[in-house]
DNA sequence: AACTCGGGGCA
DNA sequence: TGCCCAGAGTT
């Protein structure tokens, strides 16, 4: 059974990682809460790259949620049919700016809890907005998250759930957010699911994977 | 907690 | 074809 990091370990783990990813925020793109929002929903299953694509070239015509709450649904779903899924995200997208519309004066709610009812918002995309465009501490466990977190001995647990609860206990409030958008950073550019890039990474020396694996 | 649903892109 | 991808909703 591995070790996982200590206090100050897992400190320091965060301070480099800072430092390697200065740009770290939230890799879709957007320009307001709202296409901060409709990035996120269409996110699910679908690379950042493609999502920031799709979402750029959309908002350079449609960009408020009256754009898409009258939306044809048809049209909607052919605007975004590369990112996957499509149907479902269309229909999200559409029923929430509707809700956002009517419910919420045009704005998007500044809560976890109140995006959750939105429908199409789960618990992670609530978590990025909230975090992301609102400032409200979060950490939500994604499969970068999880993996990452895991296996450079962060933490060591076996299911998200739990990860979530070790990463709040082990990581100060204040740093939520950004641990969130660091680790998601490692996870793609260099921590990734299949051949991780350890001989360049520049947490190697504080990893358990690394020193467990060398 | 386990399960279903879901689809384009790329090798 | 098979595998990947910053998930949500229902039971």
């Amino acid at each position: 059974m591995k070790d996982i990091l200590t206090h100050e370990e897992a400190e320091k783990c965060l301070d480099i990682l800072e430092e390697t990813y200065p740009d770290a925020h939230c890799e879709l793109e957007h320009n307001s809460p709202y296409e901060l929002l409709v990035a996120t929903i269409l996110s699910a299953q679908c690379t950042d790259i493609r999502v920031n694509k799709v979402t750029r070239e959309m908002f350079k015509k449609y960009n408020t949620p009256k754009d898409f709450a009258y939306m044809d649904i048809k049209k909607l779903e052919s605007l975004i049919k590369e990112c996957g899924i499509y149907r479902n995200k269309a229909k999200n997208i559409k029923a929430s700016s509707s809700v956002i519309l009517e419910e919420y004066n045009g704005e998007v709610p500044n809560t976890i809890e109140e995006l959750m009812k939105l429908p199409g918002v789960g618990k992670k995309t609530a978590n990025v907005v909230a975090s992301t465009a609102f400032g409200v501490p979060a950490i939500a466990v994604d499969t970068h998250v999880f993996r990452v977190s895991n296996r450079i001995g962060f933490v060591h647990e076996k299911n998200v759930e739990a990860t979530e609860r070790a990463l709040q206990n082990k990581i100060d409030k204040n740093r939520w957010t950004k641990a969130h958008h660091l680790f998601i950073f490692h996870g793609r550019r260099c921590c990734t699911a299949r051949n991780p890039k350890c001989e360049i990474c520049t947490i190697n020396k504080i990893c358990r994977y690394y020193e467990g694996d060398s």
